[in-house]
This record gives C-alpha cells, sequence and structure tokens, in this order.
RNA sequence: GGCGAUAUGGUGUAACUGGUUAACACGUCGCCCUCUCAAGGCGAAGAGUUCGGGUUCGAGCCCCGAUAUCGCUACCA
C-alpha cells in the first residue's frame, strides 16, 4: 500500500475561504487517520484574479486553525515547488507530451472569436461549445498561423465518440459522455496552464493518491480522467464532497453569509468553534442519534461537541452525507457559545486578550479617539462598534436629508463595491471613496456619513477611513453586506 | 436548454442498513430559576421521510417514473 497522500489547492484570488477551511479540515482528517501526509498546493495560475496578500492569508487562516500540512510552499518538501506559478515550465513539457502523442492540439482563436462564437450557438439554442475547428488543422495551416504570429492555447482532444466513467468513492460510478466533454483549454495563450491541466500533472507528480475537493468538481472530472489515460498515469481516488450552501440552498456566498475566515476569527469565534461546526457539515461524525447511555439534553449536547483530536479518530468518510449541508450561522453562534461558557476564567480572558482585546487591536484604536474623549469611560462610549458582533443604523440615522431610501441602499452597494476592490489603506481608500461620490452626485459628507453610519451604527464616530482600516477589510465588508441586505428585504417587505 | 449530482421538521444530522407511535441537536414557543439578560432545568409545537406508482406480511431505506434544488456548461478555479 503506498503511503495515503491529499492535498488541499487553493487559488490566491481574495480572503480564506470557509469552504477551503472545510475542505482542509477533510483532508487534514483523511490524512490523519491513516498516517498519510497533507498537503498545500497555491494554484495560482490566473493572473487576472491573483491577489498578493492572499497566499499569506490562507496559510495563517489555516494555522489559526490548527490544520498544520505537511508540505507545502512555504514548508518546503520532496515535491516543490507547491506553487503552480512556480512549475510553468513542467506543465509546458506535458502538453506538449500530449501535443506529440496526439491527444491535444493547438487552437488559434482569439478569445473575442470564441465569445463571438458561443453567443451565436446560443442564440441558435445550441450547446456553447468548442466547435473543433483547429481541431485537424495540417502542419501547414499551422506554421502559417504561427506566422502570422497569433497566440494559441493548447486544448484536450476528447474523443467523439464514446464515455468516460469514474468511480467516485462516496456516489459510485458517475458517467459522462464524450459529446458533454468539451475540448477544454490546458495551456493558456499567456503560457499559464489551466486548473485542469496543471492539477492533474501535480496531483501525478505529488504522488497524490486521494483527491478529496468540492463536489462543484464533478462535472469536469471525465476530463481530468481522459489527461491521467492520455499520459499513461494512473488516476488517484476521487472523493467529491457536499458544497457549502447558504440558508436558501444556493451555493455559499459572501452576498448571503460571512465567508472569510478572517472574518470569524476577527469576529471573535474560537477556531476550535468554527472547526467543530464544519465537521458537523456533512456528517462523518457520530453526531445526531440520541447519545448512548444516557438522555438528558446535556448528555446529547455532548455528542455535538468534539475537538479536532475527536474527529481524527471518530470521523467516518462513508458516512457523508451528500446533500449540501447550509451553513447556518445560528448554529455556529450557538456552538462558538458552547465552548465559551467551557473556557475557564482564566481562559476566556485569555481569550478576549489575545483578539478583540488584544494591545495591538486596542493600541490601533487608541490614537483614533484619544483627543476625542474626556474621560477614560468615554473610550468605550467612542469606539463600542468595533467590539460588537454587529451594529445596524435606524432609517433617521442613515438616510441623508435630500436622498430617498432605495437611493441610499443603490449608493451603499456601490460603495460595497469600491471598498471591495481598494486596499485598505488612507492612500487609496479616501480617492476611491471620494470618485464615487463624485461619479453618483454624492458629496463628500453624505457619502461618509452613510458609511458611517453603515459600519458604526452612529453619526458620531472616530475618523472614518481610519477607523475602518483598523476594523479590518472582512468584517466591514460583511457589516456593509448584512446592512444591504437587512434593508433590501425591509423594503421588499413594506412593499 | 444540455449534462451531472442530490432529496428525512425552518436548519444540521440519526434511524441496528426493510421491522414497534421517525430520534438527537440548533432555532421557535411556554413554564421554572432569577434584580435583568443570558446560561441552566422542564415541557410543547413542528416532518410521516419531495411527489406518484410498484416489490414486500412490512419501505425513509429496494425498483420505476416525475418534480424540485444545486453544480458544471470560461484562455476562473
Amino acid at each position: 500500500m503506498p503511503e495515503i497522500r491529499v492535498r488541499i489547492a487553493p487559488s490566491p484570488t481574495g480572503d480564506p475561504h470557509v469552504g477551503t477551511a472545510y475542505m482542509a479540515l477533510l483532508n487534514y482528517i483523511y490524512a490523519r487517520q491513516r498516517a498519510g501526509r497533507f498537503i498545500l498546493r497555491i494554484e495560482d495560475t490566473d493572473r487576472t484574479r491573483f491577489v498578493p496578500t492572499s497566499e499569506q492569508m490562507i496559510f495563517d487562516s489555516l494555522r489559526w486553525l490548527g490544520l498544520q500540512w505537511d508540505e507545502g510552499p512555504d514548508v518546503g518538501g520532496p515535491f516543490g515547488p507547491y506553487r503552480q506559478s512556480e512549475r510553468t515550465e513542467i506543465y509546458r513539457k506535458h502538453a506538449e507530451l500530449l501535443l506529440a502523442s496526439g491527444h491535444a492540439y493547438r487552437s488559434f482563436e482569439t478569445a473575442e472569436e470564441l465569445d463571438a462564437m458561443r453567443k451565436s450557438q446560443l442564440a441558435a439554442k445550441m450547446q456553447p461549445r468548442y466547435n473543433g475547428a483547429h481541431r485537424e488543422l495540417s502542419p501547414e495551416q499551422i506554421a502559417a498561423y504561427e506566422a502570422e504570429g497569433r497566440p494559441s492555447v493548447v486544448r484536450l482532444k476528447v474523443p467523439a465518440e464514446g464515455e468516460t466513467s469514474f468511480r467516485d468513492e462516496l456516489r459510485g460510478a458517475v458517467t459522462f459522455t464524450h459529446n458533454n466533454v468539451d475540448d477544454q483549454v490546458l495551456l493558456k495563450s499567456d503560457g499559464f496552464p489551466t486548473y485542469h491541466l496543471a492539477n492533474v500533472v501535480d496531483d501525478h507528480l505529488m504522488q497524490i493518491t486521494d483527491v478529496i475537493r468540492a463536489e462543484e468538481w464533478i462535472s469536469s472530472t471525465p476530463k481530468h480522467v481522459l489527461l491521467y489515460r492520455a499520459f499513461g498515469w494512473d488516476a488517484p481516488r476521487f472523493w467529491h464532497m457536499p458544497l457549502l450552501r447558504n440558508l436558501d440552498k444556493s451555493k455559499i456566498s459572501k452576498r448571503k453569509n460571512p465567508v472569510s475566515v478572517i472574518y470569524y476569527r476577527e469576529s471573535g469565534y474560537l477556531p476550535a468553534a468554527l472547526l467543530n461546526f464544519l465537521g458537523l457539515m456533512g456528517g462523518g461524525m457520530p453526531a445526531g442519534g440520541s447519545a448512548e447511555g444516557g438522555d438528558t439534553r446535556a448528555k446529547n449536547v455532548e455528542a455535538e461537541i468534539f475537538s479536532l483530536a475527536q474527529m481524527e479518530e471518530k470521523f467516518d468518510f462513508s458516512k457523508i452525507s451528500l446533500g449540501g449541508p447550509v451553513f447556518d450561522l445560528t448554529k455556529l453562534k450557538w456552538l462558538n457559545g458552547e465552548y465559551i461558557r467551557r473556557l475557564t476564567p482564566a481562559e476566556f480572558l485569555a481569550a478576549l486578550r489575545e483578539t478583540i482585546f488584544s494591545d495591538d487591536y486596542l493600541g490601533r484604536i487608541a490614537p483614533l479617539v484619544q483627543t476625542r474623549v474626556e474621560t477614560l469611560a468615554g473610550f468605550g462610549d467612542m469606539t463600542d462598534f468595533f467590539f460588537r458582533d454587529d451594529v445596524m443604523p435606524t432609517q433617521e440615522v442613515f438616510v441623508p436629508k435630500k436622498k430617498t431610501i432605495e437611493e441610499t441602499i443603490a449608493f451603499a452597494a456601490e460603495q460595497l463595491a469600491v471598498l471591495e476592490a481598494t486596499d485598505f489603506t488612507t492612500e487609496a481608500l479616501e480617492p476611491a471613496l471620494k470618485k464615487l461620490g463624485e461619479e453618483k452626485q454624492w458629496s463628500v459628507k453624505d457619502n461618509f456619513m452613510l458609511l458611517r453610519a453603515i459600519i458604526t451604527g452612529s453619526t458620531a464616530s472616530p475618523p472614518l477611513i481610519e477607523s475602518l482600516i483598523v476594523f479590518g477589510k472582512a468584517r466591514t465588508l460583511d457589516r456593509m453586506r448584512r446592512f444591504i441586505e437587512t434593508q433590501k428585504k425591509l423594503a421588499a417587505q413594506k412593499r
């Protein structure tokens, strides 16, 4: 039996996602249960969505949760580099291999041409697929295109006939007919691989035995299986885990739920509680039924509460339930409360001092109010919003005099978009917000006051931009989103 | 639209894998405790297992069909 090796492969495109934490937990447990290795690989092949600070945040978040990897970009390992942007030469060579063996081909269409093709197919009610125009280009035609200096991509040559099946360890055989599998781009015109190529090549080279990933990958798995075959490699086992959902059952999204692990850390969730909650998602742990040997509530509650070590001991992958579990913040909060109550007073104090009352946090807040308070206790009056789970201003507070409620909510959404796209620094934030105000004809005063009301719940606060920076991007964005969603709902109810 | 996956109270899960009135937790409601609010204790409502057929003495568990939901359908992952 070869050593079990699993991996998570997050993309550094933003804040670390709870879905990534969920997959990390599952992979971690799987590895620990089998004396295997848990690998972290950074999939940074999409240059357009790359966020430089993201990678470090992924490291920090996973470590905060206690899910340490055995191999990865920052800890090394025998199969590095573990950052895909540092492996482009490997992918290029493998693409050449496929080209040479006839399993792939060069395709010279531009993005615009492909886009036009897709649109006309859609208009004709056809399936939007690559039409295979360059599947059988002659060497002369290829040379001609190259002479033109036309960029190309490498595509997978999916057999026209037949079907591809694979075994999903949780669901059994899954089959796709080839006419439903597109000639996937493997190597982009910028020389970077797509997920599909990089993923298969790396999983093979890194000797991954079990691919435990989210369900959204099921429909691209046939492409991966075809790639393994084209290379003459054995495919790993595939485990597709259910997708975390919003309360309305749609795939979990930031609009409807806080999804940044940073948010949970900065809002004062305990890592053990978040982990425990994630472990509850999708079954796997023997919770749910009544506890053995007793039926008091206290006893039954115990079954819902378990540590990472207990998960390693008891988590059963064959028991995973396949329905997409709703990430229910209400239950997470209850669970977190359970964990807080179990702390000794000294531990509770320590937890406070390490998080929302850390010297670092207080030290950044204090200068914002020093000139504004007359007593030390005034600090509390001035800064309460930094320490609160949520605030919600009333309409009288947040709607400017000459604006309607609808206009105000719409503008808040614009502010949110700007905040999302902007670095949280004074130099970046202030001009970005002012620019938005000018474009939308909102005075600086109304503009900033609205934001102030949303974040602080009040019309009086320490300086706004500086406060936002200290409060943090993750919590700021979430507070904005919660505000917008809540106000939209209220407005809809009134109608 | 096409393809795939999934389906147990509002939510997360249980149900010895065909065998008594479908269980536990969260949430909700009520009562107790209490200066308040939590916590805690006690209790209640809430699903007949998406729907329709079948197989069987017996089905949430098996079969067939339908429906709904979710995912994929990018030179994103």
